[in-house]
DNA sequence: AGTACTCATGGAAACGATTCCATCATCATT
DNA sequence: AATGATGATGGAATCGTTTCCATGAGTACT
């Protein structure tokens, strides 16, 4: 079928047409000392050749393949998107290649990619993790180079040590809700819902701190990766409290659904149910009514993370990112 | 630094605990043939010994690496994130990794990618492709096993016979744009605009061929990949010709800048502008007033391109997925 | 019994880079 | 002039797998 076609041109080829012993060509490529005059011929070898060193062979060598894997919960999430975003033209400035993988907010496969991961002997990865500290304790013993982004894992007893090695790059959320709930509470709301997701533990914390004695744990609800599952926790939450009077929803699916769902429910944003949103998307702008959100700056966790995997140099514990809130007219005061 | 860790665990280790040559356990592992006995010994040695083969090892020797990679213009497009999760969840089946780069709909930065994947020894790709034939064709000839997604590229003069032979899944425009030119006309309107994105020609072809007569070139406008650029375009396009009544808007970035410019404009929707956009995203509903679409099955595009260049058995040429017209409230009669 | 054929099997040769190590030349120091 | 230090250089080993080829055992057929 396919043409066997040239052979590819090797760096013996280069050696042999430089006059020069294959060690030498490989130095001169990686910049290791060589005399002047042996480069230059080397050099002119390779580009008369048109030279392509093979990253399989390299990679063979050095046993560790280059480029740079990322996990993100779903792909098709605004917010992860321009997380991919960040960590693509970060990565593309060193020219190294990103393989994504889709954890869907599930251990078992992240577990899995990770594992996918550790065959191709890939050693640096920057996840939003959704699994147990187990996992990303014994990824990091296995020598993988792991950087957080988004949240880190929460690490319950043994692995704390470990794990908190792990360098990451949050946004600051705890600030972010702490001046949404001032704002609401500043209209008069009381009763505050919360709309989670899976895996986001951190900022559930967050939001749960922030609100001091006016927390009712009832009103924080938590739904799975999914749309519908996102829906059905709006709703439900919606239906089963109609003394809930503003509502945050922890992401823009999540926030998504509450818009859907209150629409659907008769509730009317802002007059009965005022709603803030986290991340900024473009689309909270053209939302009827627009929405008030905390933005993140998305892509510049990505591009930090990256960074950080990418440069390996100093390894800062954690870099937090400030949110901003942005007021829209989702919110109204309490009636 | 990275503690020198227990020796990885190799083919050789394997045989050795079975008793048995490398080749053997390679055969066995790999499915080929071996008798009852020795496949069962090299099995238990091999679960004992926790053995995972080093996919760089096979790489090298097979001159090429596994997975595929996939190139977009831009992930932060709802349609483009789509679009790679259907990849991403086909390729997951398969096992096999998936690199992602960026073109930002530029042939030069696309060209680079590929070099990159060349030098990878990628050579299995799904592209969406932004560059000119020349490049693609050459890909091809170097033998990369190419599936263009979403469209494909304009083969001017003597490539044609290379890249007619490259496999493609598209939706089809051609009918989504003609059932909404139908539409629009049969609402009365004559003066229909069109926002396109720098690569669609395709798609710009069929909107020429489907308005007929009606056709006004001033009428159809190109953006770049960028927002700005596509608010740009739409307001533009709205305060030059105030004749206009309807305008579709090619992806939804377009259709987000359209219903932002109309905004900034007083231009309303639908009274004084009819709306359509190409590709239904979740926002579309939730936007004020609701967005009229045509939906377009991103994700399985995705998905049937994966499958295309990873069965690599029979190759239809072309695959096209159908559109819909999804009717909201975004268009109204010509007033 | 001899021949031909099939099958399982293991040794060894790729694959293409990096890097260890020995060699040799050059130059400075005593 | 002898010694040591420095630096450029090339040969060969190495990474872990697949696959070619030769070998030997077993079976069927003449």
């Amino acid at each position: 079928m396919s043409t066997p076609g040239p052979r590819r041109i090797t760096i013996k080829d280069v050696a042999e047409l430089a006059g020069v012993g294959v060690a030498t060509v490989s130095r001169v490529l990686s910049g290791g000392s060589a005399s002047a005059e042996t480069r230059e011929r080397v050099l002119d070898a390779a580009t008369k050749l048109d030279y392509r060193p093979s990253a399989l062979g390299r990679n063979l060598r050095q046993q560790r393949s280059g480029g740079v894997a990322l996990l993100v919960p779903d792909i098709t999430d605004g917010f992860y998107a321009r997380l991919c975003d960040g960590v693509l033209s970060c990565a593309r400035s060193y020219r190294e290649p990103v393989t994504i993988g889709v954890t869907g907010d599930d251990a078992e496969q992240e577990a899995d990619l990770v594992g996918g991961l550790l065959e191709q002997s890939m050693d640096r990865i920057i996840a939003v993790p959704s699994g147990d500290g187990e996992m990303w304790a014994s990824a990091v013993r296995a020598g993988l180079n792991v950087v957080f982004a988004d949240r880190r894992v929460w690490s319950p007893g043994s692995h704390a040590r470990t794990l908190d090695e792990v360098p990451a790059v949050l946004s600051d959320d705890r600030s972010g809700l702490r001046t949404a709930i001032e704002y609401l509470t500043g209209l008069g709301h009381r009763k505050i819902g919360f709309l989670a997701r899976q895996g986001m533990n951190q900022r559930v914390a967050a939001f749960r701190e922030a609100m001091g004695d006016l927390l009712d744990e009832d009103l924080v609800v938590f739904a799975r990766a999914s749309r519908d599952s996102a829906y059905a926790a709006a709703a439900g939450l919606f239906q089963r409290r109609a003394d809930l009077t503003a509502v945050i929803a922890g992401g823009n699916m999540l926030g998504e659904a509450a818009v859907l769902a209150a629409r659907e429910l008769y509730v009317r944003i802002p007059r009965d149910l005022s709603l803030i949103m986290f991340d900024d998307v473009p689309w909270a702008e053209l939302c009827s009514p627009p929405l008030t959100v905390i933005a993140q700056p998305a892509s510049d966790v990505g591009y930090r993370a990256a960074e950080l995997v990418l440069r390996h140099g100093r390894r800062p514990r954690t870099v937090s990112l400030p949110t901003e809130l942005i007021v829209r007219s989702s919110c109204g005061p309490r009636r």
